[in-house]
DNA sequence: CTTCGAATGGACTAGAAGGTCCATTTCTAG
DNA sequence: CTAGAAATGGACCTTCTAGTCCATTCGAAG
């Protein structure tokens, strides 16, 4: 099938406003409480157009917004989630995510995590989708408690792969609690509480 | 406002059903994957009855399935939920834990979990409810910390309160990781790892 | 300047979903 | 036994929503 239509530079523009736009009304108010009809609203944009970039409909808009929510989630932490080889760097790294939850005046759920839950048994497309991102940042993270212990700081009884799921766990889990209970409390508790135990395993 | 009807045992009976039945299409399916017609067929009731025992339709509905599967969640661990006051017992309570997500074939979410992040952000009478039954949980656990310290087998750096949030981030986090990947790995490994953090806490 | 495909506007349709209403049956209390 | 309330059946209505279709405008290349 001809997947690559030919898009002029107002499209891609087109096509990126509604992706962006659909991704935070989708962050907003869930899959299921946003309509076309709220993103062709929220992006100037008519049904046409939706279409014409989304041949596929609704299931090909959301797929488009998992990507770019798994994007925005690991660029937001990019730049410390790529060096995690001191205490420090694992301090800057804890600071950045919670900052990062932290600027929206709504306290929000984690936007692959809470997409996930609400997709993950219906479409599976779509959880393989949000499996690949997760991994990804679980890679990102056993990676550097790797580097930890290659440099000596931490001790071999660091399983980088059991870390790495007990820290993403500890961030989807808080920010859950987060959202539910109004206050950031619960995931700070729970990041801490999961580098709390890994720094129980360095070398002095 | 008259909120007590008079119910007959039948009717009793028949609301129960309703509120059941409909609580495990909303596990599987999500609240907005099931349609008052979905809980109508599944439990061979007509419309007219989903509306005399729930006037305020589905909103009515959707609270009273988070009340029952708050309770079952919590049911599910009462045993050994209530008696955490040994290493063995919390041993046999990670045990139940993972035994009761692994009876159903399919891998799902935790109840009310699920439930949480699809609706808390846009319900704020069901995110309070919610609220209350992982505050209830939270408090279960706490005190299982509590017990431990009091018995000295816990030192004073092992926060109750931190780590029940820990716990139960771990394990929230640990199912939507869970959910996404298809195995309970990711389940198990944060479960464990918020344990054996809790054991660095042990006095010998 | 013309031409053709991309970009856009918006009316329209089919169906699903929540919710209303009334008739009928069943149960319970006196 | 009977009156009134509860329980039930199901048609019907309204609104929302994904998706279709065609006409029109825009823009780039020859």
């Amino acid at each position: 099938m001809e997947r690559t239509r030919r898009l002029t530079a107002k499209g891609a523009a087109t096509r990126a406003r509604i992706v962006e736009t659909a991704a935070d009304q989708v962050l907003a108010r869930g899959v299921g409480g946003t309509s076309l009809d709220d993103v062709r609203a929220a992006t100037r944009t008519s049904k046409s157009q939706l279409f014409h970039y989304f041949p596929d409909g609704k299931h090909e808009l959301v797929r488009a917004i998992v990507a770019c929510q798994g994007e925005r989630v690991l660029d937001a932490q990019r730049p410390a989630l790529d060096a995690l080889d001191s205490w420090a760097a694992w301090a800057a790294w804890r600071d950045l995510v919670i900052a990062h939850y932290t600027r929206v005046d709504g306290v929000l759920g984690c936007p692959i995590g809470s997409l996930s839950s609400e997709v993950a048994a219906v479409d599976p497309v779509l959880r393989d989708d949000l499996a690949a991102y997760f991994r990804t940042w679980s890679e990102l993270l056993a990676a550097g408690v790797g580097r930890m212990r290659e440099r000596g700081l931490l001790d071999d009884g660091a399983d980088p792969e059991a870390f790495a799921t007990e820290l993403l766990a500890a961030i989807q889990g808080g920010l859950l609690l987060s959202q539910t209970a109004g206050t950031l409390r619960p995931l700070e508790l729970a990041l801490d509480g999961a580098l709390a135990h890994l720094r129980t395993h360095a070398v002095m």
